[in-house]
DNA sequence: GTCTATAAGGCGATAGAC
DNA sequence: GTCTATCGCCTTATAGAC
Protein backbone atom coordinates (compact mmCIF):
# COMPACT_ATOMS: atom_id res chain seq x y z
CA UNK A 1 0.00 0.00 0.00
CA UNK A 2 1.82 3.06 -1.16
CA UNK A 3 0.97 6.23 0.50
CA UNK A 4 -0.39 9.11 -1.62
CA UNK A 5 0.21 12.79 -1.32
CA UNK A 6 -3.30 14.19 -0.95
CA UNK A 7 -2.28 17.42 -2.89
CA UNK A 8 -1.13 15.06 -5.27
CA UNK A 9 -4.62 14.04 -5.79
CA UNK A 10 -6.11 17.18 -5.53
CA UNK A 11 -4.00 18.40 -8.54
CA UNK A 12 -4.68 15.69 -10.39
CA UNK A 13 -8.11 15.51 -9.50
CA UNK A 14 -8.93 19.35 -10.68
CA UNK A 15 -6.72 18.86 -13.90
CA UNK A 16 -8.64 16.38 -15.27
CA UNK A 17 -11.71 18.68 -15.06
CA UNK A 18 -9.69 20.95 -16.60
CA UNK A 19 -8.60 19.40 -19.07
CA UNK A 20 -12.04 17.97 -20.16
CA UNK A 21 -13.78 21.58 -20.45
CA UNK A 22 -10.70 23.90 -21.41
CA UNK A 23 -8.21 21.65 -22.95
CA UNK A 24 -4.83 21.51 -22.58
CA UNK A 25 -3.63 25.09 -24.32
CA UNK A 26 -6.90 26.49 -22.35
CA UNK A 27 -5.58 26.52 -18.81
CA UNK A 28 -2.73 27.63 -16.28
CA UNK A 29 -0.75 26.66 -13.72
CA UNK A 30 -2.47 29.51 -12.14
CA UNK A 31 -6.58 28.43 -12.82
CA UNK A 32 -5.12 24.90 -11.26
CA UNK A 33 -3.42 26.55 -8.01
CA UNK A 34 -5.84 28.54 -7.27
CA UNK A 35 -8.68 25.95 -7.46
CA UNK A 36 -6.43 23.19 -4.97
CA UNK A 37 -5.71 26.55 -3.04
CA UNK A 38 -1.73 26.08 -3.27
CA UNK A 39 0.65 28.09 -4.70
CA UNK A 40 2.09 27.21 -8.49
CA UNK A 41 5.40 26.35 -7.19
CA UNK A 42 3.39 23.52 -5.58
CA UNK A 43 2.37 22.06 -8.61
CA UNK A 44 5.75 22.23 -10.13
CA UNK A 45 6.91 20.40 -7.12
CA UNK A 46 4.79 16.94 -7.87
CA UNK A 47 4.93 17.55 -11.99
CA UNK A 48 7.60 19.61 -12.98
CA UNK A 49 6.59 20.53 -16.20
CA UNK A 50 3.23 20.69 -17.81
CA UNK A 51 3.76 18.25 -20.15
CA UNK A 52 4.46 15.73 -17.23
CA UNK A 53 0.96 16.77 -15.86
CA UNK A 54 -1.04 16.61 -18.79
CA UNK A 55 0.90 12.98 -19.11
CA UNK A 56 -0.46 11.80 -15.57
CA UNK A 57 -3.74 13.27 -15.95
CA UNK A 58 -3.98 10.78 -19.70
CA UNK A 59 -2.79 7.94 -17.69
CA UNK A 60 -4.77 8.54 -14.49
CA UNK A 61 -7.91 8.99 -16.65
CA UNK A 62 -7.30 6.21 -18.62
CA UNK A 63 -7.01 4.17 -15.89
CA UNK A 64 -10.15 5.07 -13.94
CA UNK A 65 -11.71 4.68 -16.85
CA UNK A 66 -10.45 0.98 -17.67
CA UNK A 67 -11.32 -0.24 -14.40
CA UNK A 68 -15.16 0.57 -14.85
CA UNK A 69 -15.23 -0.77 -18.65
CA UNK A 70 -13.51 -4.06 -16.89
CA UNK A 71 -15.83 -3.82 -13.96
CA UNK A 72 -18.17 -4.50 -16.77
CA UNK A 73 -17.36 -7.91 -17.90
CA UNK A 74 -18.40 -9.11 -14.00
CA UNK A 75 -21.96 -9.06 -15.75
CA UNK A 76 -22.68 -11.44 -18.27
CA UNK A 77 -25.60 -10.37 -20.48
CA UNK A 78 -24.49 -8.49 -23.52
CA UNK A 79 -26.78 -5.70 -23.63
CA UNK A 80 -26.69 -4.71 -19.69
CA UNK A 81 -22.71 -4.42 -20.86
CA UNK A 82 -23.26 -2.09 -23.85
CA UNK A 83 -25.83 0.03 -21.40
CA UNK A 84 -23.54 0.31 -18.68
CA UNK A 85 -21.00 1.49 -20.89
CA UNK A 86 -23.28 4.49 -22.19
CA UNK A 87 -23.99 5.43 -19.00
CA UNK A 88 -19.98 5.88 -18.67
CA UNK A 89 -20.07 8.28 -21.51
CA UNK A 90 -23.55 9.81 -20.35
CA UNK A 91 -22.04 11.18 -17.18
CA UNK A 92 -20.39 13.92 -19.25
CA UNK A 93 -23.47 15.36 -20.30
CA UNK A 94 -24.34 18.50 -18.30
CA UNK A 95 -21.04 19.03 -17.23
CA UNK A 96 -19.44 21.01 -19.93
CA UNK A 97 -16.93 18.41 -19.96
CA UNK A 98 -15.98 16.05 -22.63
CA UNK A 99 -13.67 13.21 -22.93
CA UNK A 100 -10.41 13.83 -21.82
CA UNK A 101 -8.67 12.11 -24.39
CA UNK A 102 -10.97 13.10 -27.10
CA UNK A 103 -10.42 16.46 -26.28
CA UNK A 104 -6.48 16.64 -25.82
CA UNK A 105 -6.51 14.14 -29.43
CA UNK A 106 -7.93 17.01 -31.33
CA UNK A 107 -4.82 19.43 -29.79
CA UNK A 108 -2.24 17.03 -30.60
CA UNK A 109 0.08 19.39 -32.45
CA UNK A 110 0.69 20.68 -28.97
CA UNK A 111 1.86 17.54 -27.27
CA UNK A 112 4.85 15.51 -26.59
CA UNK A 113 4.52 12.02 -28.24
CA UNK A 114 4.42 10.31 -24.80
CA UNK A 115 1.12 11.72 -23.65
CA UNK A 116 0.01 11.21 -27.52
CA UNK A 117 0.96 7.18 -26.78
CA UNK A 118 -0.82 7.42 -24.02
CA UNK A 119 -3.85 8.92 -25.77
CA UNK A 120 -3.60 6.16 -28.32
CA UNK A 121 -3.72 3.67 -25.50
CA UNK A 122 -6.63 4.62 -24.58
CA UNK A 123 -8.55 5.17 -27.95
CA UNK A 124 -7.16 1.17 -28.91
CA UNK A 125 -8.75 -0.22 -25.15
CA UNK A 126 -11.80 1.62 -26.09
CA UNK A 127 -12.27 0.18 -29.79
CA UNK A 128 -11.11 -3.66 -28.77
CA UNK A 129 -14.35 -3.65 -26.18
CA UNK A 130 -16.52 -2.21 -28.57
CA UNK A 131 -15.05 -4.65 -31.43
CA UNK A 132 -15.33 -7.85 -29.05
CA UNK A 133 -19.14 -6.83 -27.95
CA UNK A 134 -20.22 -6.29 -31.67
CA UNK A 135 -18.15 -9.65 -32.44
CA UNK A 136 -20.42 -11.96 -29.97
CA UNK A 137 -23.50 -10.17 -30.65
CA UNK A 138 -23.14 -11.30 -34.51
CA UNK A 139 -21.56 -14.54 -33.65
CA UNK A 140 -24.46 -15.19 -30.89
CA UNK A 141 -27.43 -13.24 -31.99
CA UNK A 142 -26.80 -13.25 -35.73
CA UNK A 143 -27.40 -9.57 -35.97
CA UNK A 144 -26.19 -7.86 -39.10
CA UNK A 145 -23.65 -4.86 -39.01
CA UNK A 146 -23.33 -2.17 -41.73
CA UNK A 147 -19.47 -2.79 -41.68
CA UNK A 148 -16.94 -5.46 -40.43
CA UNK A 149 -16.83 -4.97 -36.30
CA UNK A 150 -13.32 -3.27 -35.84
CA UNK A 151 -14.45 -0.61 -38.40
CA UNK A 152 -18.11 -0.33 -37.09
CA UNK A 153 -16.37 -0.16 -33.29
CA UNK A 154 -14.17 2.69 -34.68
CA UNK A 155 -17.05 4.79 -35.83
CA UNK A 156 -19.01 4.40 -32.80
CA UNK A 157 -15.93 5.48 -30.55
CA UNK A 158 -15.81 8.86 -33.05
CA UNK A 159 -19.41 8.92 -33.03
CA UNK A 160 -19.57 8.97 -29.02
CA UNK A 161 -16.33 11.45 -28.87
CA UNK A 162 -18.19 13.86 -31.81
CA UNK A 163 -21.41 13.41 -29.77
CA UNK A 164 -20.02 14.96 -26.32
CA UNK A 165 -18.57 17.62 -28.34
CA UNK A 166 -21.65 18.24 -30.62
CA UNK A 167 -24.03 18.02 -27.23
CA UNK A 168 -21.78 20.31 -25.24
CA UNK A 169 -22.06 22.62 -28.48
CA UNK A 170 -25.43 22.76 -28.70
CA UNK A 171 -26.54 22.40 -25.43
CA UNK A 172 -28.40 19.50 -26.06
CA UNK A 173 -27.90 16.52 -24.43
CA UNK A 174 -29.84 14.44 -26.40
CA UNK A 175 -26.83 15.26 -29.43
CA UNK A 176 -25.07 12.04 -27.80
CA UNK A 177 -28.37 9.66 -27.84
CA UNK A 178 -27.75 9.06 -31.81
CA UNK A 179 -24.30 7.95 -31.65
CA UNK A 180 -25.59 5.29 -27.90
CA UNK A 181 -28.82 4.23 -29.90
CA UNK A 182 -26.13 2.89 -32.76
CA UNK A 183 -24.08 1.07 -29.95
CA UNK A 184 -27.39 -0.15 -28.69
CA UNK A 185 -29.21 -1.03 -31.75
CA UNK A 186 -26.28 -3.38 -32.87
CA UNK A 187 -26.48 -5.49 -29.97
CA UNK A 188 -30.07 -5.81 -30.78
CA UNK A 189 -31.16 -8.41 -32.64
CA UNK A 190 -33.91 -7.63 -35.35
CA UNK A 191 -37.10 -8.86 -33.61
CA UNK A 192 -36.69 -6.35 -30.99
CA UNK A 193 -35.50 -3.34 -31.94
CA UNK A 194 -38.29 -1.21 -32.09
CA UNK A 195 -37.73 0.69 -28.97
CA UNK A 196 -34.27 1.29 -29.60
CA UNK A 197 -34.86 2.95 -33.19
CA UNK A 198 -37.60 5.02 -31.72
CA UNK A 199 -34.43 6.27 -28.82
CA UNK A 200 -32.50 6.87 -31.35
CA UNK A 201 -35.03 9.81 -32.94
CA UNK A 202 -33.45 13.11 -32.42
CA UNK A 203 -35.53 16.15 -32.07
CA UNK A 204 -33.89 19.40 -34.11
CA UNK B 1 -17.38 44.13 -56.94
CA UNK B 2 -16.31 44.84 -53.39
CA UNK B 3 -12.46 45.89 -53.39
CA UNK B 4 -10.71 43.39 -50.87
CA UNK B 5 -7.51 43.12 -49.03
CA UNK B 6 -4.36 41.37 -50.04
CA UNK B 7 -3.24 41.35 -46.22
CA UNK B 8 -6.19 40.89 -44.87
CA UNK B 9 -6.73 37.68 -47.00
CA UNK B 10 -3.73 36.03 -46.29
CA UNK B 11 -4.21 36.90 -42.86
CA UNK B 12 -7.83 34.76 -42.61
CA UNK B 13 -6.08 32.01 -44.74
CA UNK B 14 -2.98 31.73 -42.18
CA UNK B 15 -5.38 31.85 -39.76
CA UNK B 16 -7.69 28.53 -41.18
CA UNK B 17 -4.47 26.84 -41.41
CA UNK B 18 -3.20 27.95 -37.56
CA UNK B 19 -7.36 27.29 -36.04
CA UNK B 20 -6.84 23.35 -38.36
CA UNK B 21 -3.52 22.72 -36.61
CA UNK B 22 -3.20 23.80 -33.37
CA UNK B 23 -6.75 25.40 -32.25
CA UNK B 24 -7.68 28.85 -30.57
CA UNK B 25 -6.08 28.60 -27.70
CA UNK B 26 -2.70 27.30 -29.34
CA UNK B 27 -1.91 30.34 -31.37
CA UNK B 28 -1.15 33.30 -31.06
CA UNK B 29 -1.06 36.83 -32.87
CA UNK B 30 2.31 36.88 -33.23
CA UNK B 31 2.34 33.55 -34.59
CA UNK B 32 -0.08 34.36 -37.22
CA UNK B 33 2.43 37.95 -38.12
CA UNK B 34 5.37 35.97 -38.50
CA UNK B 35 3.41 33.85 -40.97
CA UNK B 36 2.18 37.13 -43.24
CA UNK B 37 4.88 38.79 -42.42
CA UNK B 38 3.55 42.25 -40.97
CA UNK B 39 3.32 43.13 -37.10
CA UNK B 40 0.92 42.41 -34.60
CA UNK B 41 -0.62 45.72 -34.88
CA UNK B 42 -2.17 45.10 -38.59
CA UNK B 43 -3.39 42.53 -37.42
CA UNK B 44 -5.79 44.57 -35.19
CA UNK B 45 -6.37 46.78 -37.53
CA UNK B 46 -8.20 44.30 -39.76
CA UNK B 47 -9.34 42.30 -36.65
CA UNK B 48 -9.72 44.54 -33.67
CA UNK B 49 -9.32 41.07 -31.26
CA UNK B 50 -8.55 37.50 -31.50
CA UNK B 51 -12.54 36.93 -31.20
CA UNK B 52 -13.10 38.72 -34.26
CA UNK B 53 -10.71 36.81 -35.94
CA UNK B 54 -12.25 33.68 -35.39
CA UNK B 55 -15.64 34.64 -36.27
CA UNK B 56 -14.26 35.94 -39.35
CA UNK B 57 -12.26 32.62 -39.69
CA UNK B 58 -15.62 30.35 -38.95
CA UNK B 59 -17.59 32.29 -41.59
CA UNK B 60 -14.73 31.91 -44.37
CA UNK B 61 -14.07 28.41 -43.80
CA UNK B 62 -17.77 27.45 -44.14
CA UNK B 63 -19.46 29.85 -46.98
CA UNK B 64 -16.53 28.12 -48.73
CA UNK B 65 -17.25 24.66 -47.70
CA UNK B 66 -20.44 25.15 -47.91
CA UNK B 67 -19.80 26.36 -52.33
CA UNK B 68 -18.05 23.31 -52.64
CA UNK B 69 -20.91 21.12 -51.15
CA UNK B 70 -23.56 23.23 -53.13
CA UNK B 71 -21.24 22.77 -56.12
CA UNK B 72 -22.20 19.10 -56.04
CA UNK B 73 -26.01 19.09 -55.98
CA UNK B 74 -24.99 19.94 -59.95
CA UNK B 75 -24.20 16.30 -60.65
CA UNK B 76 -27.05 14.07 -60.40
CA UNK B 77 -26.16 10.38 -59.47
CA UNK B 78 -26.13 10.42 -55.62
CA UNK B 79 -22.84 8.01 -55.25
CA UNK B 80 -21.02 10.85 -57.21
CA UNK B 81 -21.96 13.71 -54.51
CA UNK B 82 -21.20 11.70 -51.53
CA UNK B 83 -17.49 10.53 -53.59
CA UNK B 84 -17.29 14.19 -53.59
CA UNK B 85 -18.32 15.08 -50.32
CA UNK B 86 -15.96 12.52 -48.99
CA UNK B 87 -13.34 13.64 -50.94
CA UNK B 88 -13.76 16.96 -49.18
CA UNK B 89 -13.19 15.11 -46.09
CA UNK B 90 -9.87 13.66 -47.12
CA UNK B 91 -8.24 16.65 -48.25
CA UNK B 92 -7.13 17.37 -44.45
CA UNK B 93 -5.45 14.45 -44.49
CA UNK B 94 -1.73 14.41 -44.14
CA UNK B 95 -1.89 18.09 -43.75
CA UNK B 96 -1.77 17.89 -39.17
CA UNK B 97 -5.09 19.62 -40.22
CA UNK B 98 -8.35 19.02 -38.85
CA UNK B 99 -11.81 20.49 -40.07
CA UNK B 100 -11.64 24.04 -38.23
CA UNK B 101 -15.28 23.61 -36.80
CA UNK B 102 -14.85 20.80 -35.56
CA UNK B 103 -11.57 21.77 -33.69
CA UNK B 104 -13.20 24.94 -32.35
CA UNK B 105 -16.60 23.40 -31.28
CA UNK B 106 -13.98 21.28 -28.78
CA UNK B 107 -12.57 24.46 -27.71
CA UNK B 108 -16.35 25.85 -27.38
CA UNK B 109 -15.79 26.80 -23.50
CA UNK B 110 -13.27 29.61 -24.90
CA UNK B 111 -15.17 30.98 -27.77
CA UNK B 112 -17.99 33.68 -27.51
CA UNK B 113 -21.99 32.83 -28.33
CA UNK B 114 -21.48 34.31 -32.02
CA UNK B 115 -18.97 32.02 -32.93
CA UNK B 116 -20.51 29.11 -31.53
CA UNK B 117 -23.40 29.91 -33.90
CA UNK B 118 -21.85 29.82 -36.43
CA UNK B 119 -19.99 26.52 -35.32
CA UNK B 120 -23.61 24.98 -34.99
CA UNK B 121 -24.45 26.38 -38.36
CA UNK B 122 -21.63 24.69 -39.48
CA UNK B 123 -22.94 21.47 -38.07
CA UNK B 124 -26.49 22.09 -38.88
CA UNK B 125 -26.10 22.00 -42.30
CA UNK B 126 -23.25 19.27 -43.10
CA UNK B 127 -26.43 17.22 -41.64
CA UNK B 128 -28.85 18.80 -43.36
CA UNK B 129 -27.02 17.44 -46.50
CA UNK B 130 -26.29 13.94 -45.48
CA UNK B 131 -29.78 13.64 -44.11
CA UNK B 132 -31.05 14.50 -47.88
CA UNK B 133 -28.60 12.29 -49.34
CA UNK B 134 -29.75 9.27 -46.85
CA UNK B 135 -33.54 10.04 -47.73
CA UNK B 136 -33.10 9.55 -51.53
CA UNK B 137 -31.18 6.22 -50.54
CA UNK B 138 -33.87 5.27 -48.72
CA UNK B 139 -36.69 6.24 -51.22
CA UNK B 140 -34.77 5.25 -54.40
CA UNK B 141 -32.79 2.35 -53.40
CA UNK B 142 -34.32 0.62 -51.15
CA UNK B 143 -31.85 0.82 -48.80
CA UNK B 144 -31.78 0.10 -45.32
CA UNK B 145 -30.51 2.41 -42.71
CA UNK B 146 -29.64 0.90 -39.08
CA UNK B 147 -31.09 4.36 -37.75
CA UNK B 148 -33.67 7.03 -38.75
CA UNK B 149 -31.83 9.07 -41.28
CA UNK B 150 -31.73 12.20 -39.10
CA UNK B 151 -30.11 10.64 -36.11
CA UNK B 152 -27.40 8.11 -39.02
CA UNK B 153 -26.27 11.55 -40.29
CA UNK B 154 -25.29 12.88 -36.91
CA UNK B 155 -23.34 9.82 -36.28
CA UNK B 156 -22.08 9.86 -39.62
CA UNK B 157 -20.68 13.43 -39.27
CA UNK B 158 -19.09 12.71 -36.12
CA UNK B 159 -17.62 9.66 -37.51
CA UNK B 160 -15.83 11.85 -39.98
CA UNK B 161 -14.83 15.02 -37.76
CA UNK B 162 -13.59 12.31 -35.05
CA UNK B 163 -12.00 10.04 -38.24
CA UNK B 164 -9.93 13.51 -39.16
CA UNK B 165 -8.76 14.06 -35.44
CA UNK B 166 -7.69 9.93 -34.78
CA UNK B 167 -6.21 9.87 -38.40
CA UNK B 168 -3.84 12.71 -37.34
CA UNK B 169 -3.29 11.47 -33.65
CA UNK B 170 -1.87 7.79 -34.71
CA UNK B 171 -0.61 9.23 -37.84
CA UNK B 172 -2.73 6.82 -39.88
CA UNK B 173 -5.18 8.61 -42.81
CA UNK B 174 -6.77 4.76 -43.17
CA UNK B 175 -8.37 5.92 -39.77
CA UNK B 176 -10.79 8.09 -42.27
CA UNK B 177 -11.66 5.24 -43.81
CA UNK B 178 -13.91 3.19 -41.61
CA UNK B 179 -16.39 6.39 -41.31
CA UNK B 180 -16.39 6.95 -45.07
CA UNK B 181 -17.25 3.72 -45.51
CA UNK B 182 -20.41 4.18 -43.36
CA UNK B 183 -21.95 7.22 -45.19
CA UNK B 184 -20.46 4.96 -49.14
CA UNK B 185 -22.37 2.12 -47.39
CA UNK B 186 -25.43 3.99 -46.72
CA UNK B 187 -26.08 4.89 -49.92
CA UNK B 188 -25.08 1.58 -52.11
CA UNK B 189 -27.65 -1.09 -52.18
CA UNK B 190 -27.62 -4.08 -51.02
CA UNK B 191 -26.30 -6.20 -53.64
CA UNK B 192 -23.43 -4.18 -54.99
CA UNK B 193 -22.33 -3.44 -51.66
CA UNK B 194 -19.20 -5.99 -52.08
CA UNK B 195 -16.39 -3.55 -52.59
CA UNK B 196 -17.16 -1.09 -50.47
CA UNK B 197 -17.62 -2.97 -47.28
CA UNK B 198 -13.86 -3.87 -47.86
CA UNK B 199 -12.40 -0.92 -48.42
CA UNK B 200 -13.86 0.19 -44.79
CA UNK B 201 -11.88 -2.85 -43.66
CA UNK B 202 -8.91 -1.21 -41.50
CA UNK B 203 -5.78 -3.09 -40.59
CA UNK B 204 -4.67 -2.50 -37.01
C1' DG C 1 6.44 20.21 1.07
C1' DT C 2 5.14 24.75 0.73
C1' DC C 3 6.20 29.14 0.49
C1' DT C 4 8.11 34.06 -1.45
C1' DA C 5 10.32 36.13 -4.93
C1' DT C 6 11.70 36.48 -9.38
C1' DA C 7 13.31 35.37 -13.89
C1' DA C 8 12.55 35.62 -18.84
C1' DG C 9 9.50 35.82 -22.06
C1' DG C 10 4.65 35.59 -24.29
C1' DC C 11 -0.07 37.43 -24.43
C1' DG C 12 -3.82 40.54 -26.44
C1' DA C 13 -4.45 45.14 -27.06
C1' DT C 14 -3.72 50.37 -27.70
C1' DA C 15 -1.66 55.12 -28.78
C1' DG C 16 0.22 57.73 -31.94
C1' DA C 17 3.84 58.71 -35.66
C1' DC C 18 4.33 58.27 -40.48
C1' DG D 1 -2.56 50.90 -43.56
C1' DT D 2 1.48 49.89 -41.37
C1' DC D 3 4.68 50.84 -38.29
C1' DT D 4 7.24 51.57 -33.38
C1' DA D 5 6.69 51.58 -28.78
C1' DT D 6 4.55 50.33 -24.88
C1' DC D 7 1.08 48.88 -21.41
C1' DG D 8 -0.52 45.56 -18.02
C1' DC D 9 -1.01 41.18 -17.40
C1' DC D 10 -0.22 36.19 -17.83
C1' DT D 11 2.83 32.25 -18.78
C1' DT D 12 5.95 28.31 -17.38
C1' DA D 13 9.61 27.57 -14.63
C1' DT D 14 13.42 28.09 -11.01
C1' DA D 15 16.12 29.47 -6.65
C1' DG D 16 16.21 29.39 -2.13
C1' DA D 17 14.11 30.42 2.63
C1' DC D 18 11.41 28.09 6.01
Amino acid sequence: MKAVSPVREQLLEHTLVLLGTRGYNGFSYRDLAELVGVKTSSIHYYFPTKEDLALAAVQAYAANIGDSIRALDANGALKEQVEQYLALWRKNLGTSRVCLCGMLASEANSLPQNVLNAIQNFYSMHEAWITQRLERAVAEKGVKLPAPPAAYAMTILGALQSGLVSARLFGKPCRLDAASAMLRSAVTPEGSKQQATEAAAVQS
